[in-house]
DNA sequence: ATTTCGCCTGCTACATTGTAGTAGTTTATG
DNA sequence: CATAAACTACTACAATGTAGCAGGCGAAAT
């Protein structure tokens, strides 16, 4: 089984996009990010590339040019990060938090499941 | 009034080392931290007196030699990170969150209150 | 009191990540 | 087909993660 990820901020917030959207163009998820971030273009490409080389992402070509898309769903990259938040901000375990997803709109109903058995699956 | 922090994971440890144990060397920090990371005691050492210089910390001498005293209370420490899982990951605002710290022993009720107010006011 | 041994401290160093510029190449368009 | 606009690879430098080393200093032994 492929080994979960630490997520840095930038990872993590383009990944978010392409989990928005699914695959996107260096310019597409850069003129999204725009909004929260302040990026120069360069800067989204650097990090977009590095990802590849990382495993977090893959590039192909299309029609319309260089599509990247996240090999990882967004369960599978929420794991450590809700885990830690778990564990050493909240000081409470994973479960507990991953309720508060029931509240808000960023999980699907299955993404929620998922999210619970990878918690327990990946011992870290 | 003092900007609060971005805090990276290194420091945020030591910083909840020293809230929890109050005023400590080096050695008691590192010594504390080993249960958790693996880090070489001088990469705790380095951490410690980049974070003095970042003004995260103090240090001053005593008859227990150098002693190291966090600048920021728990609260004004968890702003960012808490808003930051909040918006970005939950897709909830910060509020939502900080019920959850009802539920665990993070923080003290006082605590809880600064923190809800901090979030208020801390406008990013 | 002198030597010695170990811990602490200040430097230095190198890898990774954050951030971005530049120059060459591809693509779209008149 | 000629050029401009966009894209790509490469390079660069700062901050952070991680850690070694060598000199200083205090405690223990003699």
């Amino acid at each position: 089984m492929k080994r979960l990820p630490e997520l840095s901020k930038a990872e993590y917030e383009i990944l978010r996009e392409l989990w928005r959207s699914g695959d996107s163009t260096v310019r597409a998820v850069h003129d999204q990010l725009a909004e929260s971030t302040d990026w120069a273009y360069t800067t989204t490409k650097t990090h977009m590339d590095r990802m590849v080389k990382r495993g977090l992402l893959k590039r192909y070509k299309d029609s319309e040019g260089n599509q990247y898309s996240a090999l990882l769903s967004k369960p599978e990259g929420l794991v450590k990060m809700v885990r830690y938040f778990a564990e050493r901000v909240l000081e409470l375990d994973g479960k507990s938090v991953v309720s508060m997803f029931a509240k808000s709109e960023a999980l699907s109903p299955k993404e929620i499941k998922q999210l619970r058995e990878l918690l327990e699956k990946d011992d870290d």
